[in-house]
DNA sequence: TTATCTGGTTGCAATATGAAACCAGATACG
DNA sequence: CGTATCTGGTTTCATATTGCAACCAGATAA
């Protein structure tokens, strides 16, 4: 048994839920920044993160076994393997940048963000990560509706959402 | 001492560490995903979740303290209070989509997801969360750069990415 | 060929979590 | 009223997770 949670959340049906048994682990996320800011091999995760080294090794197990990281041999000829982000991992990259711009606007650091991102084409900035109609459009949070599974959308645009500014 | 986690996210300068400090912890995002959709009340919170007791009332007294939530007396005349998202935390709503949408796609359980999000003026689908240029185009992955705070910004447009498909 | 680096593993101590029991005030019921 | 139940916890205990430090074998470097 490698891994073993006190309580998982695989089970749950709710993606959410199912997300976060992959990548809710404590220092999971931040070893996907790395990964996805270069990071390759075992040392440079352990001095960036300052993790211990029996936790990095359980978390790149464990993501390893999710399909995020996958082990491979190393491009330099290296004999150490390194760790690598499957087409899976990467597609976390826009909940990486989403975490990101939220602590810029809510919990930002008294010396400001470490790092920013930008577009490797234009080299300008990128909008807000933020849900959008099919056109391209971004929403009002208050209109972002749930509703379970399979169930009927309710009646569109309601005269006045109850819900708080 | 409210909570004392063995090592803390929140001296980091890094913004996805310090968004992770003050939601990054088991059932942060789950409660906070409930409170989105309804959830004001520890026994809502509780038989939805499953989770202990003790656990969800020291999940729900960081989450106040880190400003997520708010502790507000029932709008229904109730004598127990109810717990309520600040605009903090109602700013975490794209990414909790975003995880959603990454789980529905990459960790789907068996039944296919729990739920759906909908557009609340037109009823129809949300398109998939992600970076986008500042007029709303949507952007290739690999084209997202990552660069310390207050260096300049790489020459734009180079002419291929080493980034592996 | 010896010293150091890398990527671990193995205790051990501290912390976090879950389950269950317990409890005081609020509410419901007759 | 008066009792029973519900709500929102707290406490206790057992277990799980994490960090720290020591240790180790194979790779690398000199």
């Amino acid at each position: 048994m490698p891994i073993m949670k006190t309580k998982s959340f695989s089970d749950m049906q709710c993606s959410i839920a199912r997300t976060l048994d992959l990548v809710g682990s404590w220092w999971s996320l931040l070893i996907i920044r790395d990964a996805m800011m270069g990071a390759r091999r075992f040392k440079h995760f352990q001095s960036s993160l300052g993790i211990a080294k029996n936790t990095l090794t359980s978390r790149l197990n464990q993501l390893v076994e999710g399909g995020i990281l996958e082990r491979v041999t190393a491009a330099d000829g290296s004999a150490y393997d390194e760790y690598q982000l499957t087409a899976k991992g990467r597609d976390l990259g826009p909940i990486i940048v989403a975490l990101s711009q939220w602590g810029d606007k809510w919990a930002v650091h008294p010396d400001g963000p470490s790092f920013e991102y930008f577009d490797r084409k234009t080299g300008e900035d990128l909008s807000r990560i933020w849900p959008r109609r099919a056109n391209g459009e971004a929403m009002e949070l208050r209109d972002v509706g749930f509703k379970p599974a399979g169930t009927p959308t309710p009646k569109p645009n309601p005269p006045e959402g109850r819900t708080q500014t």
